[in-house]
DNA sequence: CCCGGAACCTGAAGGC
DNA sequence: TGCCTTCAGGTTCCGG
């Protein structure tokens, strides 16, 4: 599933889009259009050239000359695939550019979203800090943690609180600081904030590293598979044993979600 | 504010 | 082998 390493990687990768012009979008699942209507958005994006691409969250910002953003979210299934010719399957969306190439927005699940605004902030307004930049400091982490006291692993998921953290990564934070998923935010020591403040990005920083985490339908624009879930200590191993103990990690619904930890390196205090 | 649950989807996996 | 059920999860929305 795309979360923040998998989409940053696709942000870089597509890289040589941008100054491309797009030449018309096929929608082939209309649905995935979140705004405008299908007839407006034909009109705005057609023949717009693409000045440059970034990412909040897990949201992909294509930024356009006409001021207007086109606006991805990936969703679970999700993938940005360049290339040419013939459309993969479950392609849901092709984006035509100038040089004949094509973005296409493979999505078996059809969750993903697409939207053109003019605002960006009337869709990434609302998200919490950046991890991996300088606002996101051991003492903003701790200023929110206080003012929950919801199970960590909900609070690490909420996107109003911290952008781009998905189930994956909020596991393996949670085992590298040693902490359990259920322990109540507000709960925790500064050392404890400390250690999941780092967590959280080294095990983002990791996974960038190793072009995101293929643990399902996750492709690079390129078409090959990232690598960082090999390094995964706890998500997605069920019934495997904890590589730094040998105990068996252990899975728990949190609010619907999976949630994966090592009982005895995460022990439940409190 | 906080929480639970449904909805959106379909391939994969499990049960019988 | 094959049908049927359940599961997976990011976000949004609704109700308590």
């Amino acid at each position: 599933m795309p979360e923040l390493p998998e989409v940053e990687t696709i942000k870089n990768e597509l890289a040589p889009v941008v100054g491309r012009r797009i030449s018309g979008v096929d929608l082939l699942w209309e649905r995935m259009l979140h705004q405008p209507s299908p007839a407006e958005f034909q009109s705005r994006i057609a023949d717009r050239c693409i000045t440059g691409i970034s990412r909040r969250g897990k949201y992909l910002i294509f930024s356009l000359d006409s001021g207007d953003s086109l606006i991805i979210h990936l969703k679970m299934t999700g993938s940005l695939l360049l290339g040419r010719g013939s459309p993969p399957e479950y392609t849901r969306a092709i984006i035509h550019l100038d040089d004949g190439s094509s973005i296409f927005f493979r999505d078996p699940r059809k969750f993903g979203k697409i939207q053109l605004v003019a605002d960006r902030d009337s869709v990434i307004g609302e998200l919490g800090p950046e991890p991996l930049e300088e606002g996101f400091t051991p003492e903003v982490f701790t200023r929110g943690l206080q003012k929950r006291k919801a199970p960590l692993k909900a609070v690490l998921l909420d996107q109003g609180f911290i952008a781009g953290i998905g189930n994956m990564y909020a596991d393996e934070a949670l085992f590298r600081a040693g902490i359990h998923p259920l322990r109540l935010a507000n709960s925790l020591s500064d050392a404890e904030v400390r250690r999941l403040h780092r967590a959280i990005r080294g095990v983002l920083l990791a996974a960038i590293d190793s072009k995101g985490a293929s643990v399902n339908t996750y492709y690079r624009p390129s078409g090959e598979k990232g690598s960082a879930h090999t390094g995964f200590n706890v998500a997605h191993r069920r019934g495997e044993y904890c590589p730094v103990c040998g105990t068996g990690i252990e899975r728990i619904l949190i609010r619907q979600r999976g949630s994966y930890y090592c009982p005895k390196c995460q022990l439940e205090k409190r």
